[in-house]
DNA sequence: GTTCCATGTTGACAGCGGCAACATTGGATG
DNA sequence: CATCCAATGTTGCCGCTGTCAACATGGAAC
């Protein structure tokens, strides 16, 4: 976003922008997460970070505590982006009428929100799930915390996309779709098929696939969640 | 490809730390193994593997292309491992004489088996699925290829732990529980749902549960999951 | 204006992956 | 048996990395 630098190699340094950067935490961290998108996650490296900032290679250290620091921050805002689109995808249909529908339409936008953060930002979406010092940055699993047999949304109300899962399967509940027996670990069990679908359509060889197959696969994967989920009488089958 | 020692020396076999190795090969790819079981998926140190071995450090460039190389060599003892594990909890509970329950025990146990590898083999199982040059080595993963909304095993028919899971799925069909319209692409619902299960037992705050809660979260999923992939009429309740 | 300290730089170190050149050997060949 | 050779293992070196210690700079507080 700010202005570049000017390379003032060639003896009388002109007005060289500052000695301090001013903003280089962000700057550093930008350009990490770009090297993230275009290269994977081993693409961070401390000194190609500084290097493309325009900045000595140990002045980093000023502002992340080490490598793994860098990374951490990086996870954070890879974070962010997915709950921002987890979010996006909730707001892009109009709710429905019916309750029971408008929780089915929640749980399945917010998985494909999910899907494609994953999708749209392979990069990011890898380097979240690589295991360093805090165990994950999902917005959607670090809220997980505290989760029991006796329900999850005792002691976690965070304002992350987790709680659009959770609020989501609660009016399940509410409005008799999904049986209160039924209701522990259903988000675990959501979230592992949602997950699953982003890490097969990056890591094997669906990602082969044409196009229209890849959506095939993630509506049938969010269709046998939704039946698994749903304690109603059938419809009859017309 | 895995090539065996050969005992060429014939009698009087064992001597001193010959100049040659006589099975460096594996005796390098054993002590990567154990590195990443010790110390996770990037304690696969070209250098460190060759010390643990008493080698030389570039010795091992005589039996791998490079450091990738030595990793893909983990990646498929993994995958191997865990074809095993899924072997094994298939042949755990004897077959069930309704055709119909035994392929929905095959289902779940091959599922079972594959999260039991996970949680035994944490490190192992993380480096299968750390992008590299080949997309992946999951022994279910990588055979998915030629998936389509065709069906699945037109094409496909090796001796993988995904044979399992697509015969079983067939046998629903089959036996009536799994409607043919439903068939493709529900292995990649099931495996979505595995994988990202055992992902969230690893990397999630899900790793703090206690034992009886995580396998309680595995039970559920897979309870989701076969009832999402039921077609049958659900039996009268209570 | 002087001082201070957060910020950025320089130089150095050990460890890494990888290449080239050299050393050693066991087995094939005469 | 002697000889050669190709497979195998070693040494030395390169550029790169993460990290530290020491030094330089300059905006803000006094």
């Amino acid at each position: 976003m700010a202005e570049q630098h000017e390379p003032d190699s060639g003896g009388t340094g002109r007005r060289r922008r500052a000695y301090h950067h001013g903003d280089l935490r962000n700057a550093l961290l930008e350009a990490a997460v770009r090297q993230v998108r275009e290269n994977g996650p081993d693409a961070v490296v401390l000194r190609e970070v500084a290097r493309a900032t325009g900045v000595s290679s140990t002045a980093a250290y000023r502002h992340f505590a080490n490598h793994q620091d860098l990374i951490e921050a990086v996870k954070q805002t890879a974070s962010d982006l997915m709950a921002a689109s987890v979010r996006a995808e909730l707001a892009a249909a109009p709710p429905s009428a019916d309750p029971a529908e408008e929780a089915l339409r929640r749980v399945r936008a917010a998985g494909s929100g999910y899907v494609s953060f994953a999708r749209a930002e392979p990069g990011l979406f890898r380097i979240m799930f690589r295991g360093g010092e805090k165990p994950c940055e999902d917005p959607v699993i670090k809220h997980l915390r505290g989760v029991s047999d006796e329900g999850i949304d005792g002691g976690v109300k965070k304002d992350a996309s987790y709680t659009i899962l959770a609020e989501a399967l609660d009016d399940l509940v509410v409005h008799g779709v999904l049986s209160p027996a039924r209701r522990p670990f259903a988000d675990v069990a959501l979230w592992s098929a949602v997950h699953g679908i982003c890490t097969l359509l990056l890591e094997s060889d669906l990602a082969a696939l044409p196009e229209e197959a890849k959506q095939a696969a993630v509506e049938r994967t969010f269709d046998v969640l939704l039946r698994g989920i749903d304690d109603r009488e059938p419809p009859p089958a017309g």
